[in-house]
DNA sequence: TTCAGATCGTCCGAGTCAAGACGATCCGAC
DNA sequence: GTCGGATCGTCTTGACTCGGACGATCTGAA
């Protein structure tokens, strides 16, 4: 499934199709695409501005600033990006600085990708962005609704989250 | 900007990543993004169950449903669906029966899809798999909480969407 | 009428994503 | 030990998306 997003060049957001807010069926699956969407898109933007590549590799790092030591396969499922899709994201993090692919001594098989100070940084500066963003997003929205909507979010996403491997786990 | 989701190949959403709940930072992006994976995930599995490709086919169909005349354009600024990739949609859907492309008499440029008696009968069809999808997702959520996120999200799509325009009006 | 420019749908090419295959490595049973 | 199977990261390959180019068609000015 598609993750933090299929992403196009990030670039390209910036033509992106005007989607019509005259056909917006009160769709709850339609409307949380359309919000993610402009979220996305904004934060692709701030992405791009310090370097990034997209929203992507600020996940990633998001995911490593806290210091634990995990597996690429690990950060994959933390960050919902495919492994195969994680390896370009780290290599080019990786190219970047901002991250360092150490080899687990106890098991020479897994990369323990780690943080740099430079991605920390980067990291630290993305964060805000997001804030301004989701400050936008959220303007003259009352705090308790806010909490509700992220609460009502979180809640659709475990939810599926759930059902989804239950299917997958009677599939076979 | 991806759409209503730039999709994969449906089949690959049972094999889905599955997105661990425990990293799920009360990031709005982030959230949106996991919800509307799951949501479409389900709605991709139903559009397969009944023989379409995507949750997009689907959304051709509806907007097609109201029997308004409209161009391949209009369609495609509808749905958020680029218009080169409607394109292969709506062959797919055409294939299938479920619409007609006619040509405007009045200009012979355009082409007008109209959905079919088939189409409308899968569209109705579809229609209920996402009601119970929805109802599932939300399922003992107060009937104003609901309304409360599907305007939030509206909103949010709409505010971002007058940020993205007025950018790349500011950028020429 | 004629012709330049705009607009429609389509096609092509570059870029991206992920399923599956693969080598390297680990682990447990024998 | 050693050998089979599982697990890691990577690579390959096929499918998909979308920016840009194109022909067909329309419109308005001269």
């Amino acid at each position: 499934m598609r993750v933090m997003g299929v992403r196009q060049p990030a670039a390209s957001e910036l033509a992106a199709t005007p989607c019509s807010a005259l056909f917006r069926p009160a769709d709850l699956t339609f409307l949380l695409h359309a919000a993610a969407d402009r979220m996305a898109a904004d934060l692709d933007r701030a992405a791009v501005d310090m370097g990034l590549n997209d929203v992507r590799d600020w996940l990633v790092l998001a995911a490593l600033d806290d210091g634990q030591q995990r597996t690429q396969l690990e950060l994959s499922r933390m960050v919902c990006v495919d492994k195969t899709t994680l390896i370009s994201v780290l290599d080019r993090l990786e190219q970047h600085e901002l991250v360092v692919r150490t080899v687990d001594p106890a098991d020479r098989r897994v990369r323990i990708p780690q943080i740099t100070p430079a991605g920390r940084r980067v990291y630290a500066k993305f964060a805000s962005a997001r804030d301004t963003a989701e400050a936008r997003a959220l303007d003259g929205v009352e705090p308790e609704q806010r909490t509700l909507l992220l609460e009502l979010l979180a809640r659709i996403a475990d939810r599926q989250d759930a059902a989804a491997q239950d299917l997958t786990r009677a599939g076979r």
